[in-house]
DNA sequence: ACAAAAGTGTTAGAGCTACACCCATGC
DNA sequence: GCATGGGTGTAGCTCTAACACTTTTGT
C-alpha cells in the first residue's frame, strides 16, 4: 500500500475561471492574452497558480481579480482537468471554476488596465492547451443549470424586465420561446416581484422592472421524480 | 504576472472514490481500512497518489482496484477538495470520483482479500480528514442526479423487478412512494424491458423481471424549462 | 384458506403547448 | 397615425397525485 508521503510525485495546481457573461444580447466569455515562456500569446481563460496556504476557491478568485480586476464573484467549481500532456511545459492539475455576471455592470473595471476581452461564444479565437474543452463543459452545466432552475438572474442586472430575461435564456439555448409562455412560466415560480417602474429608451412601450425576491430564490427544485420529497 | 512555471508550489495529487452500493434494502458505501503513518487506523474512502503520467480517471480506477479489487467500475468526478489544512502531513488536492454499483454483484470480490467493508448511510464510522464532506457531498449528488435521470439501474442487477426498484428509490430519498405512481413513472419512460421471467422466492406471488432498455438510456432529460429544447 | 406481496384503473386538478390580438408610446 | 415592442387569455392536452381492490401462489 502506498501511503509514504515523500516518494510521491507532486503536482502543479493551476485554477481557471470561465467567466459568462452577458450584454442584453449575446453570451460572452472573457479571455485573457496571457504570454507562456515569453513566445507565444494565446487567448486563454483566466488561470494561475494555487499558493501554499490557499484555498482552491480562494485562489481562483484572487487570480481572477489579478487578471481582470472582477471582485466578489461568486464562481462554481465546474471539473478538474488533469490529463498528463496537457500542459506540455509542466504536469498540472487544473481546477475550473465558472460564474456568470453581467457584462454591463463589470465593463469598466474589466477593460480599463487589463487585457481581458469578451468574446461572443461562436466567435472564439483558439484557445491555450484544453481551454476549448473547459469551455464546452461551462456551456453544459450552464445550460444544464438554467433547464434545472431560474439561475440566470445572476446573469442580469439587479432591475431587469421580462423581455431581457426572455433574450438571455435565448441566448443560452441557442433557440427562442414563446413569450406568453415564457412570462407566464417565469412569473409563476413566484420568485419575481415587479416594480413600479418602466424600462425607457429601449422600445416605445417600455417594460416594467421587476427584481429576484432573493428569500424565495434558494427553495426552488423541479425534478424528474416530482413526488421525491427531497 | 505570474507564469514561471519553476517558482511554483507542487501540491500532492491524491484521487478518492465513494462507492454507493445497494443491497436490495439499503444504501452503503464502500470503506476502506487506511494505516497513515504507522499509527492510526481509520476508515476512508479508497484513496491514493496521482503518478506522474497517469490520467486522473485512470488513476481513481486503478487505485480502487488495488484496494478492493473492483474493476471496471465507471467512476464519475464529484470535487476537488483542497483546503490547504486537509491533510496534516501534506498539502494534499484531493479529486473525489464516485460510483454506483450493485452490492450482490461484487461482494465476493471485494470482502475475499481486501480490507473493504460495506456501511450503511445511517451508521458511518469516524471517517479519515474531510471524507464526511465529501460523502455528505456524493449523497447529495446522488439524489440530485437520481431526481433528474432514471440513474438508478446502475445500482441493481441487470434483471431486476419494478419493487426492487421503487426499494432503491426509496432508500435513495430515504422516503416512500406510491408504488402505482412510481411504476407508471417508471413505465412509462420507455426504458424498461419486461422480461418473460418472474422473481421466485422473495414473494409467493413473484414480481416480473425488467431489463433496462439500453439504447433508449441516453437522451432522456426533463428540465425545468420543459419547452427549451435543449 | 389465508397471508403476503404484486399488480392495476380512475378521477380531479395542475401545468404544458400552441395560438392572435390589443396596448402604450416615440417618432 | 403608424410602427415597434410590451403585454395578456384560452382551449385542448398531458401529466400528476391521491386513492383501494384484485391476483397469484407458498404455506
Amino acid at each position: 500500500m502506498l501511503n509514504q508521503y515523500d516518494v510521491q510525485t507532486k503536482c502543479l495546481v493551476a485554477l481557471d475561471s470561465i467567466i459568462f457573461g452577458f450584454d442584453g444580447e449575446v453570451l460572452k466569455i472573457l479571455l485573457v492574452k496571457r504570454g507562456i515562456e515569453e513566445t507565444a500569446t494565446t487567448w486563454s481563460l483566466m488561470g494561475g497558480w494555487l499558493r501554499p496556504d490557499e484555498d482552491l476557491e480562494v485562489a481562483a478568485s484572487r487570480i481572477l481579480t489579478e487578471l481582470t480586476g472582477l471582485q466578489n464573484i461568486y464562481l462554481e467549481q465546474l471539473y478538474a482537468f488533469g490529463t498528463p500532456d496537457r500542459d506540455k511545459i509542466s504536469r498540472t492539475v487544473s481546477i475550473v471554476y465558472f460564474a456568470l455576471i453581467n457584462v454591463l455592470d463589470y465593463d469598466e473595471q474589466v477593460s480599463d488596465s487589463f487585457e481581458a476581452r469578451w468574446f461572443s461564444l461562436d466567435d472564439l479565437p483558439t484557445l491555450l492547451f484544453d481551454h476549448g474543452d473547459m469551455i464546452r463543459m461551462g456551456i453544459g452545466k450552464l445550460r444544464y443549470k438554467a433547464a434545472q432552475h431560474p439561475i440566470g438572474f445572476e446573469l442580469l442586472p439587479e432591475k431587469f424586465t421580462i423581455p431581457q430575461l426572455q433574450k438571455l435564456y435565448e441566448a443560452i439555448f441557442n433557440t427562442t420561446f414563446d413569450k406568453r409562455n415564457f412570462s407566464r412560466k417565469f412569473l409563476s415560480t413566484g420568485l419575481l416581484k415587479k416594480l413600479n417602474e418602466k424600462q425607457r429608451g429601449h422600445s416605445k412601450k417600455g417594460a416594467y422592472y421587476y427584481q429576484v425576491d432573493t428569500d424565495k430564490y434558494h427553495s426552488q427544485f423541479n425534478s424528474f421524480l416530482n413526488f421525491a420529497k427531497v
